[in-house]
DNA sequence: GACCCGGCAA
DNA sequence: GAATATGCCGGGTC
């Protein structure tokens, strides 16, 4: 415990000339192929970004940034200085793209914002940027940088007493503050004030004792010896319902003075403390240790956002949280599963006892004993507006009433925005800690986020994790289906959205696609397989053709237990079929393997959460990557109708995966050309006779009895063996059908070079968007 | 106490 | 804007 703990308490000054040193230090062996390799790429069209107008320095081709005057910077992965300057790009700039050789980077007010609250400094970064550049900075970006931050840190919201203060050692700061509306009216006139000169007076308190002899670890810190010139803070204080109003109106883009949400919960007395620990077996691995040092690393707690892929561990981070700062914790989960396996973690990896832990859920009500422990439940149940139970009414005023040390949330991203309004301005919390495995959502709400929350501290490249085999290396890409002639006549006819919907997932070539599929990797790789899709309809029939057990809404707990059971033990029982219930509460991690037949207009999100379902890694395949040559052992396909309203969404939201730097192929036809006649719907007959069926059933729409009957059929069938033919499988391990890669991977770009169609009309919108 | 159902909300 | 899944509650059965 205390071993973790000592090195975040490193001053940010050390740490500082740490890094210069290693830049200085570095032993730069800098192979000149790397810079024509790079400039190959660039006269190929890459990226067409002009920096002839810049000046290079002497020795640019040591540093691996090209800083532009409207704020991208692009950075060589394969740089010897990669790893330092990721670091530093991830705290000051936003990424927006991340392949494998050049990674895009914005800066942004809101991502210096970021980089000021986690320590740094104006000068520093000015410095650091420039060191790693390899021009000399534009001087827009260095007025950039210092107007963004020139305010940062001077304001902080505090919670004492259950009262919420807003703090500055700048009285004039204040008033300048207190000139906006909304702050004004948001002012509570304390008591113990005399308020003569209506407004101007602060509450002004000498600076605590905080920094005295006891916490020498803390000297040297820039903020706190500025605290000590100060000698005095001074506040006032505000209506616990306006804070977010009041936090907002702070905010860069507002009166640009963000204030900063920090918890000095070493120096907290009034909040009894929690009296627990970490084992000694939970060891954090470097991420999440680097993720903690930048929550904690000025001894304090910050409150923001850290952003981890699914299967990486987020929950270790969110218990060493918890057991740092050693004061009650309230965490929340998106649904009473997430709940039990918080609790679960909890009591794994932390010394946390049963009577200092509750779960607390429609249908677990448990109640601790004491002044002081954990308490995990739902979004749901705190946000909840309607009828409570009385037992639930006693629980949630307690939970209003207390001070929270910890407010842990899990899956930020999923919950709506109302639904964290609510739960934050209800609970009363020192610090908040948001995790996530993507900031991506389509609504766009992430900067809500950013300030309900705070700033995002950490965010782990996905890559990385891969190369460190902390998650599975996988395989994405998109199979283009052509439509039957019949199907896209029909299609074409039609008026309806939901009718041409039916026709493009129903489409035979994809199933056919899909089922070649599920037979390459359960018969030649022994892989286990989870298809997804959004419409029920196609869902059935697709789970009933292919006999394979599905699960949607309707398919009661046990039910889906049952089956999750047999698909994870039994040789047989290999792949499974998913609605949309698979995208959030079921959790699969032995599949490696996804399909996805249809799914919901590009909501990027969707994606990267079933993504998320193959990602953790593989045992088994993990010992080949181990060998040091890169194997995929995980596959994600999107399966998608040619020339149907398919291809828009779909390149919409493959964006998405590229510019997390997964390896990317096209597909173009599958099965593979003379292969295919032991597949469903092999001949025109069988075609005819499911587009009836999908046309009648436009119409009529599928009783429920109807859908039940199926469903009980389905599952009856997983105790036999599947009778598909295994000796079919001729042409089909060579996986000769790839035709367009991008992404990573050494001939990523020249291959995708040379494969690149010659009319560039026919070329997918995705190549258009990168390469047109 | 474990499970199931219908109604309701967001 | 419709459709879909989920959670909470109360009320049931076994």
């Amino acid at each position: 415990m205390a071993g973790h703990g000592d090195k975040h308490r490193q001053s940010k000054r050390q740490k500082t000339s740490k890094k210069e040193e290693q830049f200085a230090d570095e032993d730069i062996d800098y192979v000149e192929e790397y810079e024509e390799d790079y400039q190959d790429g660039e006269g190929d069209g890459l990226q067409k970004r002009d920096f002839s107008k810049m000046e290079l320095k002497p020795d640019h081709f040591n540093r691996p940034l090209w800083v532009c005057s409207d704020g991208r910077i692009f950075l060589e992965t394969f740089s010897a200085l990669y790893k330092q300057a990721y670091d530093f790009l991830i705290a000051i700039a936003e990424p927006v793209c991340r392949p494998e050789s050049m990674h895009e980077y914005n800066l942004t007010p809101h991502s210096l914002y970021a980089a000021v609250s986690v320590g740094l400094e104006t000068e520093t970064i000015i410095a650091v940027l420039n060191k790693l550049s390899k021009t000399k900075l534009p001087n827009e970006i260095i007025d950039f940088i210092n107007g963004s931050t020139a305010n940062y840190g001077k304001v902080k919201l505090v919670l004492k007493k259950n009262r919420y203060f807003v703090e500055s050692p700048y009285p004039e700061v204040l008033k300048t503050l207190l000139k906006d509306a909304v702050i004004a009216r948001s002012r509570l006139h304390s008591s113990e004030v005399s308020d003569i000169k209506g407004g101007d007076m602060f509450t002004v308190s000498k600076a605590p004792n905080e920094m005295g002899g006891s916490h020498t670890e803390l000297i040297g810190s820039e903020d706190i010896t500025a605290a000590i010139e100060e000698k005095e803070t001074h506040s006032f204080e505000i209506d616990p319902a306006q804070v977010e109003n009041v936090k907002q109106r702070c905010l860069p883009n507002a009166l640009n003075y963000p204030m900063l949400e920090e918890y000095d919960f070493r120096n907290d007395t009034v909040n009894p403390d929690l009296n627990v620990e970490l084992k000694p077996q939970a060891q954090p691995r470097p991420y999440q240790e680097k993720s903690l040092s930048k929550m904690f690393g000025n001894g304090r707690a910050r409150s923001g956002i850290i952003v981890l892929p699914c299967g990486a561990g987020k929950s270790l981070v969110g218990v060493s949280a918890a057991c740092r700062i050693r004061k009650s914790c309230l965490c929340l989960a998106t649904n009473a599963v997430s709940v039990d396996q918080w609790a679960f973690q909890f009591k794994l990896w932390s010394t946390i006892r049963d009577d200092q832990i509750c779960r607390f859920t429609s249908d677990s009500k448990e109640r601790f004993r004491g002044n002081v422990g954990v308490v995990v439940t739902t979004y749901n149940m705190v946000a909840f507006g309607g009828k409570r139970s009385e037992e639930s009414e006693k629980i949630i005023e307690e939970i209003r009433n207390r001070e929270w040390g910890l407010l842990l949330m899990d899956e930020v991203h999923v919950v709506p925005a109302h639904m964290f309004r609510k739960v934050i301005s209800i609970t009363k919390s020192h610090c908040k800690l948001g995790l996530t495995a993507t900031l991506v959502r389509e609504d766009e709400r992430i900067t809500d986020l950013n300030f309900l929350i705070g700033p995002k501290l950490y965010e782990a490249n996905w890559l990385d994790l891969v190369k460190g085999g902390f998650i599975a290396n996988v395989q994405c890409a998109e199979v283009w289906c052509p439509m039957t002639r019949e199907f896209f006549a029909e299609y074409l006819k039609k008026e309806n959205s939901k009718k041409k919907q039916a026709l493009y997932v129903m489409n035979p070539n994809k199933f056919r696609a899909c089922e070649f599929l599920i037979r390459f990797h359960e018969q030649q790789r022994g892989d286990k397989i989870i298809v997804f899709a959004d419409n029920l309809f196609a869902l059935t029939e697709y789970a009933m053709k292919l006999r394979k057990p599905m699960i949607y809404g309707a398919t009661s707990h046990s039910e889906r237990t049952r089956i999750l059971y047999a698909f994870k033990h039994s040789p047989d029982v290999n792949t499974v079929f998913l609605s949309k219930v698979g995208d959030n509460s079921i959790d699969i991690p032995e599949a490696n393997v996804i399909i996805q037949i249809s799914s919901h207009a590009g909501s990027r999100r969707q994606e990267a959460q079933r993504l998320g379902r193959i990602l953790r890694a593989k045992g088994k395949h993990q010992d080949r990557m181990a060998g040091g040559k890169e194997e995929y052992n995980a596959f994600f396909y999107s399966l998608v109708s040619n020339d149907t309203q398919e291809m828009y969404y779909s390149t919409k939201r493959q964006q998405f995966l590229i510019d997390q730097g997964y390896s990317f192929k096209v597909i173009t036809s599958l099965p593979p050309p003379d292969t295919g006649a032991d597949l469903n719907y092999h001949t025109l007959e069988d075609q005819l006779a499911l587009l009836t069926k999908v046309l009648n059933a436009g119409d009529d729409a599928v009783g429920l009895e109807q859908l039940e009957e199926d469903a009980d059929d389905i599952t009856l069938l997983k105790a036999r063996r599947s009778v598909g033919s295994m000796s079919a499988m001729s042409g089909a391990s060579g996986m000769v059908y790839m035709e367009y890669s991008t992404g990573r991977g050494k001939q990523g770009m020249q291959g995708q070079m040379k494969s690149k169609p010659r009319d560039p009309t026919k070329r997918h919108n995705l190549f258009k968007k990168r390469f047109g």
